[in-house]
DNA sequence: GGTCTAAACGGACCGTAGTCCGATTATTAT
DNA sequence: ATAATAATCGGACTACGGTCCGTTTAGACC
């Protein structure tokens, strides 16, 4: 008879990585963060890490199962303190605000992330199809979804956080301050007069 | 002494294309629509599509630039004829009516396009860069802007009309529809709102 | 220490977009 | 018709992201 764990396997966490697996990772971050200091996000390239890291490539893959992925692991710290300082940080942008002045804030904020990280957020866009599907996507959405029904806006929320959420796409919005010239400041405003507009309605 | 042209040479047209040249255009554009109309758009390889039209891939390459401007030079014709009817049509659509009443009716006939040849459209959203250098797509922003400012919009129309613009990406419409099964009036509808209470202003 | 197993490893391999350059051919002038 | 020339052609080649599978090894159990 085999063994009756108290706790779901689930919930008793992951089967602990294994050493050179956590080796092999430490190794693989260190060396991406250098080829990106050195070179830019775009011209680290899965093969050039792995002989950085002095790995194979298939080990490359199998930790962060894509380029995209790799990228967002990189991002994973600055993203995780933006969540939380959108959701449970101090207001304007946190909660104690009222909606519209949180969804202003939300925008001024996430312009100024972009402006920062903005490469290796494109980097991190996956593939045309689960773009839309990545969890921190998805977040942020509900997110500005949820801002303007506090907000008191009426029509069909969902729809109108999808437009809200396109614009401050990275990929919009660093074209529009490398190819266009805009100062990110006059993204900001408009940002403010865009939900202005739509939250306080006809 | 060498010959001088009575008018400068780049308004004398193109040097003519060689026979040769416009026989294997053809052919290559015939290949692709038949391609297409077999396994869609994204199964349309360059090597697969060289492979059915005789010809070698150097010559795709020289001819159309890269995939994504095969995928423009296939959908031109309806483009084209799109934007005649945006510009020079009847109204709503085109000259005549008001502003807001215009845009609205942009959207809704884009948003229809999209569902027509959206496969095929985000297909020819060439790579990251130049993704909003499309000719296209400068003018549907150049035409937005244009109606926000009939429409009486104060703040700011270039960047309204990005963001307005950016609701109406490919991309974002189809994901909708197709992983959110949302249905298409309900998009359009939300389009109608969301230009409405930009324009109304606060 | 020895044995066993599942996980991790590595690099050869594949499909794709895009480039390059020597060979070919349409066109024009003679 | 012939020769000269410049555009066109074709397919080998590169770079890259991603997959596959035979080999190695960490860690658990004896």
């Amino acid at each position: 008879m085999s063994f009756i764990p108290l706790l779901p396997g689930s919930l008793s966490g992951p089967p602990a990585e294994r050493s050179d697996a956590a080796r092999n990772r430490e190794r693989l971050l260190g060396a991406a963060r250098e080829l990106i200091a050195e070179c830019g996000p775009d011209a680290l390239t899965m093969d050039r890490l792995a002989e950085r890291a002095g790995v194979g490539k298939g080990t490359v893959f199998r930790r962060f199962g894509s380029r995209a992925g790799l990228m967002m692991t990189l991002l994973s710290d600055s993203e995780a303190a933006f969540q939380a300082r959108f959701m449970f940080g101090p207001p304007p942008l946190g909660p104690g605000a009222p909606g519209l002045e949180r969804l202003i804030a939300f925008g001024a904020e996430r312009i100024a992330y972009v402006m920062e990280h903005g490469d290796l957020a494109r980097a991190a866009e996956a593939s045309a199809r689960s773009r839309y599907e990545v969890p921190a996507v998805k977040l942020w959405q509900r997110h500005i979804e949820l801002l303007l029904r506090e907000a008191g806006m009426d029509a069909d929320p969902l729809l109108m956080a999808m437009s809200l959420a396109a614009t401050l796409d990275p990929d919009r919005l660093l074209h529009a301050v490398r190819v266009h010239g805009l100062a990110p400041e006059r993204l900001t405003d408009s940002w403010r007069e865009l939900v202005t507009r739509v939250v306080r309605g006809r």
